[in-house]
DNA sequence: CGCCAAGTTAGGTCAGACCAAAATAGGGGT
DNA sequence: ACCCCTATTTTGGTCTGACCTAACTTGGCG
């Protein structure tokens, strides 16, 4: 009667004893407790392997393993550097697989619509808990946009800077990652769409819409004009790339 | 003499050409072409050397990088299986590195918030353009929620459903994906939590007052009821694992 | 003093082997 | 026939030792 309990591995999972699980928990200790410092080299591989009597197989694969936790940073050749991954590496974790669910259209149209949902529930936010600094952020931004609307190149910054203020306001650190996050997952197909002064002064004024509505404390008016002005957005670069109109996302379970 | 040309590649990075990194592609590319349909089985890691003429190492580090990117499912001792990845697949893959975070309590709360955010945001969508067939789910969740009451075990596959409703209201196939992903982050702490008939009945209440704002069509009224049941849920299970209080908040840049 | 070439280090890959667990085939009892 | 238990084969995980090549280091030359 043996019991091989492997049954829907829900959460604990039996998870064999791998011998690179144990070095990659060793290493992760030696990061965690400072020994290993933020930015500094990873220990060459055969010095790992005779630290922990191991062969430079496991050494190798919990390398892999760590790194594709973001606790290495493995660059190709180079001596793995350690970085105390924060909600930025998190983020940064999934772009592999996002940039293979934004090769279909209906990727580009979910995430796009969730990071219009989110943001539309920040501009709310913003206009009912900005704090004078926050405005003074806001304004800054938007004065910095304004100035940018002749050259396409820097309203293009001053555009992502100006929302990234609206993830700063809510005040926690998850936000500004994952605007970074959105950003850096969207700017490929944004940037096929065609910009001018024209198109430019329209997004700026859309901005100072969403800035009154937050100044005004009026979190409907706010959100409103974001998602007017996201909307909009979405309108114009979705003949860029995007066919008719696909179904069925994809949706594992 | 032969020059290694860094082909254009234009920056820095010459990302140069990793024997594994190519298998990635062509196993990559027959999954996406349907040769390798979801759920089935990868050739054993013999065969693909052979097939591609390369070392088994190459090999498994291939293996490893697709897993790691959710194309395959790969357990211990199993042979991989083929993942078509979806918004499951993706959020599954930070888990690695938000359990990193989620080990500083302020980790736990940011999540938390993050959660509380999304969610009021939701509830307010919910109340604003819920379908009469998501009234008739939000009703049934609702339902089996206090039917369960008694029994703290289910009470917690009720509380989660009903919740796991309040995303599919959005329509965007991410939400649900990210409920699984917030539920089985948290959950660990979460299980701390006692529970008793008593205050499963606290928060079957607190369910019904956010259905009915949503019934009533009332946004705010709906969000409130959230806010203050997440909230009150949050202080209760604070003291089961919080310290005083933390700062800085892991967050790289 | 700086630049370029030879030497050294260390990551990437390979080949072959062994172990143990999983998958499969085979045999015995009912 | 059918199922259960065991023997065999696969196959993933690990080890060893080696080689290649690109980084890194060092030292000589202009």
């Amino acid at each position: 009667m043996l019991d091989v309990v492997n049954p829907q591995d829900g959460a604990i999972s039996p998870a064999a004893a791998r011998a690179a699980d144990a070095v990659v928990k060793k290493i992760e200790l030696r990061i965690s407790s400072g020994e290993l410092p933020d930015g500094a080299f990873l220990p060459a591989e055969r010095e790992l392997m005779l630290e922990y009597g191991i062969s430079r197989t496991v050494v190798r694969e919990a390398v892999a393993r760590l790194a594709s936790r973001g606790l290495l940073e493995a660059r190709h050749r180079f001596r793995p550097i350690v970085r105390r991954p924060g909600y930025d590496a998190a983020l940064s974790a999934v772009g592999g697989v996002v940039s293979h669910l934004l090769s279909q259209a209906s990727g580009v149209k979910n995430l796009y619509d969730m990071r219009v949902f989110i943001e539309a529930a920040l501009v709310r936010n913003a206009a009912l808990h900005a704090r004078k600094d926050d405005i003074t952020a806001l304004r800054q931004a938007l004065a910095a946009n304004e100035k940018a609307v002749p050259d396409s190149q820097s309203f293009y910054a001053t555009d992502v800077a100006f929302h990234a203020v609206l993830y700063d306001i809510a005040r926690n650190p998850v936000f500004p990652s994952l605007h970074k996050a959105f950003t850096s997952w969207l700017a490929p197909q944004w940037d096929r769409m065609l910009r001018s002064p024209e198109r430019n002064r329209i997004n700026y004024l859309a901005h100072r819409a969403i800035f009154d509505g937050i100044v005004d404390r009026d979190p409907d008016g706010a959100e409103r004009a974001l998602q007017s002005h996201l909307g909009a957005a979405w309108e114009y670069v979705r003949g860029t790339f995007l066919e008719p109109a696909r179904e069925a996302p994809p949706n594992d379970g």
